[in-house]
DNA sequence: TTGAAAGCGCTAACAC
DNA sequence: GTGTTAGCGCTTTCAA
């Protein structure tokens, strides 16, 4: 019942041990006629390659990490999710792991990992993905890894990447909200050391100004990727002598904070206040009104991410790949209330 | 840089290999004169195991999994902190999966899982732990499990397990409800093929007869653990011609969805209707009014669990441990509109 | 393009 | 109590 070995398959497919290696990691120097029959042995037998075996003897332990730093539940879970998918295709095992992204020995830290388990390489994602030194270090270290990173283009460096474009997703939000006829829109920022939190400040600014809507300070509020950060700063918005009418928080989290403080206050959403988010996470499909957002699909970016990264540890390089997140339209944003006339642009 | 190897350990030591690997494993065999010399050496090599090597040689990989059949992020986050607590401090590897608990094949699934990857045993988290034939079935395999479970007693048959008063903590949530002055209280039901659901329900009914409240089949809704069912099953609850002054829906979405209910039909909470949750996930506290809960600590749960389990496997039982959420009240809460008169008992 | 031999770091089984 | 020997299933030399 346990799972047919390497030798079992040799002798089944009349060749040696080494040449079933060589085919299950998918080495070039096979005859295809000998491949054929070993991937046929291999198919009868359901073989399938002891990794704890592969590891001892390697160079590594064909097991990739999942690095990250990040307390949203949610996403560590799609994040999960897609790795695991991506493993269990390419028959790699995946090690999961938190760190400090902040910590001035990350690099040291994760080398540490990686060698205890003999890590093949690493997913990283936002924001360890964003530390540039360490980067640098990891691969001073020869440790092989691909990073998830928030940017409009293909940076297009020396590090492999999955790049989402977080600035053309809140530049949807915002044009939604200006054509909705929102015209005062207060920006809930995210932690400033995440670099999607700048990304998705320039597309709120990017959309503004194509309306020919003129930016204001005391609309922009700076905070973290928390509830109570969202909380407060809808809460300073509202006190405004002229508060916004729609509210964009730099994430779902953020959004159900501002959400909260409306609902606080008295102002019913999305009719005296409309309040969008980002990332899609269940969390925005469970509040009321369901919140306005874009879909982030953090599963199969990091899925991808995996796949890139393994390909490269095989010695075949992909190419860097982009995602655009999707803006969905739910219940937490209508038109704004008519009080007075408001000018509409465009 | 690499991790020292146990023969350097036992050459610095001055014994024998299998000596430094009896102390490692905690055997008993071991002089304790023998055994500090060893440790010391182990010390200042900064040796650690090579669980590679340890699975590939041993009859077991001293790897657990943690098996769940759960959709609920944050508390699958909760879980794998405390197995990873409790793994890290033992050294033991951890894998994680996901399963469909309802599979004829449950059994077979978890057992080529097991093969595959030689764990050493299992943690079975609800409702995993609840399909009574499938545990047999693995016990026939030899495979070590401990159950985590619902019941307000230690079941004390053959197999291990932690047990969640969820009786008793429902309880001290529908009493806290009675103490305010509610006397129609509606209950929102988790899923039938969660015993918890039942304990729930349970402790729901206990804390009404001990209060002299008769119960009342029209407040009693049928439904799963998910956000719709909570607003579907509170909107039913709403169009009662008597509705409910307080509502306790059996998990924190449930109770989201019973929020979301009462703000559509412009209830506000907590001063026309009260509701409360179970479980304190992130989630309970990111609504508005944030949920009154019991608190459920599946990561301490699931680090005492993964403690017994690798006990068990290390040939020294422990003894089956209860836990009881406790309750947390928070502003979803509070006494009824006075109405007309209500009578308060006790 | 393929194969033979050696060994990864540890534990099992058995000796002493 | 402690040491010895063999071998887990695979990859890495290196040779053919």
């Amino acid at each position: 019942m346990e799972s047919a070995t390497l030798d079992d398959v040799a002798s089944k497919a009349g060749v040696s041990a080494k040449t079933v290696s060589r085919v299950v990691n998918g080495e070039r120097s096979v005859r295809p006629q000998t491949r054929e029959r070993v991937l046929r042995a291999i198919e009868q037998l359901g073989y399938r390659p002891n990794l704890l075996a592969r590891g001892l003897s390697g160079a590594h332990a064909y097991t990739v990490g999942l690095i990250y730093d990040n307390p949203n539940a949610y996403y560590i879970i799609a994040m999960q999710q897609g790795a695991l998918t991506a493993c269990d295709a390419l028959n790699f095992g995946l090690q999961i792991r938190t760190c400090n992204s902040r910590s001035p020995a990350l690099a040291e830290d994760l080398r540490n990992f990686v060698h205890r388990s003999r890590l093949s390489g690493l997913v990283l994602t936002t924001p360890v993905s964003e530390r540039a030194a360490s980067l640098r270090k990891l691969a001073a270290y020869d440790i092989p890894f691909v990073r998830i990173l928030s940017a409009a283009d293909d940076p297009d460096d020396e590090f492999p990447c999955v790049y989402v474009d977080d600035r053309d997703a809140a530049y949807a939000i915002v044009s939604h909200l200006l054509q909705l006829g929102h015209v005062r829109i207060g920006f809930l920022q995210g932690g400033k050391h995440h670099h999607a939190s700048a990304e998705r400040l320039k597309g709120y600014k990017d959309a503004l100004q194509h309306y020919g809507v003129p930016l204001r300070k005391e609309l922009m509020i700076a905070g973290d990727y928390v509830f109570d950060d969202g909380f407060r700063g809808a809460r300073r918005l509202f006190d405004l002598a002229e508060p916004p009418t729609a509210i964009f928080g730099c994430n779902d989290e953020i959004a159900a904070g501002a959400l909260a403080a409306a609902q606080a206050a008295g102002l019913h959403v999305p009719y005296d206040v409309s309040i969008a988010g980002f990332e899609d996470s269940p969390f925005s499909r469970h509040s009321w009104p369901p919140l306005t957002t874009a879909r982030q699909r953090a599963d199969v970016i990091v899925e991808r991410a995996t796949r890139m990264l393994i390909s490269r540890i095989n010695g075949n390089d992909i190419e860097n790949e982009g995602f655009t997140p999707e803006l969905v339209v739910r219940g937490s944003t209508a038109p704004p209330r008519p009080k007075r006339r408001q000018r509409k642009r465009r």
